[in-house]
DNA sequence: CGACACATGTAACACGTTACATGATTTG
DNA sequence: CAAATCATGTAACGTGTTACATGTGTCG
């Protein structure tokens, strides 16, 4: 997901300026802290190709950003867009994990276990920062999201590490 | 993952020419066509940094590439690392609905049944594939690791739906 | 021979990351 | 007042994407 489609919805939802799509932006989607900076270069990209457009006389210091109806009908095909079915949803510790087998000197159960490990502390983590605040909707959402993917990963660790006893037991 | 990193760890298997490392990054991490021009173009930043090295003088056309003691090191580090929590498993999907949320004149179970409906077709056209082409190992795990993510999303999907329900009958 | 895969690159541009500069506003 | 947050930007660099140029090897 990439910040120039997700600002474009965000700017779907009502106006707004720079720094606060970057709050909303990581408040919604739960991705990781964006440095303000892409926010504004990101809006001007999207200025120069007429998608979003901007009130630079309203007295505030605040620059409000609004869509155009080009921008609009965009952002809602985004929403829509399936996208590419292989370049979708990679696992970056399955990324990690399948180019570890092979490695000589690299044992792939310690790679497994080591993200099993990790991947476990982030579910529990997330877990208690859950029941200290209450969330609304979108935050348990997004938290419901983290969790759906860390623990797919999990699932996939198991049988990846099966498979490889299998396949160890037969050579 | 970043096509650098998979280079690397590429090159601790075994010394390859760029060509090779294209054909074998796409096979084994299952992610989507990469162009040849960037492997290139990567290879020389690796070796700008002293994580790669190339033999030019073997009289083939083939300019094969190997990794530097240095370079060996990133790797197995690269490996081993989980990561930053947040930054890792975001799902593409489930970004897209939760910015739909709140969009005016978005109907959030509309983005929910396409989402839905073209994962179910891609887990049922990668389950078809799947019986036809015996696979390797490698290739068994690329294709259950983009199921399990696909899964995951499609239970986010459900829960997603059950939770906005329970919020309109509130309101 | 003609088409296609193999093989190595370059150029231009889009997007992401980090760091810095500048000033207003809020809050302890 | 001092510090943190709000707010808008610029600069440099790393990485990803698309397109093109160029030539070799293979196979029907």
């Amino acid at each position: 997901m990439k910040v120039r489609d997700a600002l474009l919805v965000l700017l779907a939802r009502h106006p707004a300026h720079g720094y606060q799509l970057k709050v909303d932006y990581e408040r919604i989607t739960g991705a990781g802290p964006v440095n303000v900076g892409q926010i504004y270069t990101t809006l001007d990209r999207l200025r120069r190709d007429d998608l979003v457009d901007r009130d630079t006389d309203g007295g505030d210091r605040r620059v409000p950003y609004y869509l155009t109806d080009k921008g609009r009908s965009s952002a809602l095909a985004w929403l829509l867009d399936p996208g590419d079915p292989s370049t979708n949803g990679r696992s970056a510790v399955a990324g990690k994990v399948l180019l570890a087998l092979g490695v000589p000197g690299i044992d792939a159960h310690a790679v497994i276990d080591a993200h099993r490990l990790a991947l476990l502390a982030s579910v529990q983590a997330t877990r208690r920062r859950t029941r200290n605040h209450a969330l609304d909707l979108e935050g348990r959402l997004v938290i419901e999201a983290e969790v759906a993917v860390s623990e797919a990963e999990l699932r996939w660790l198991d049988l990846c590490e099966a498979e490889l006893r299998t396949a160890e037991r037969k050579s």
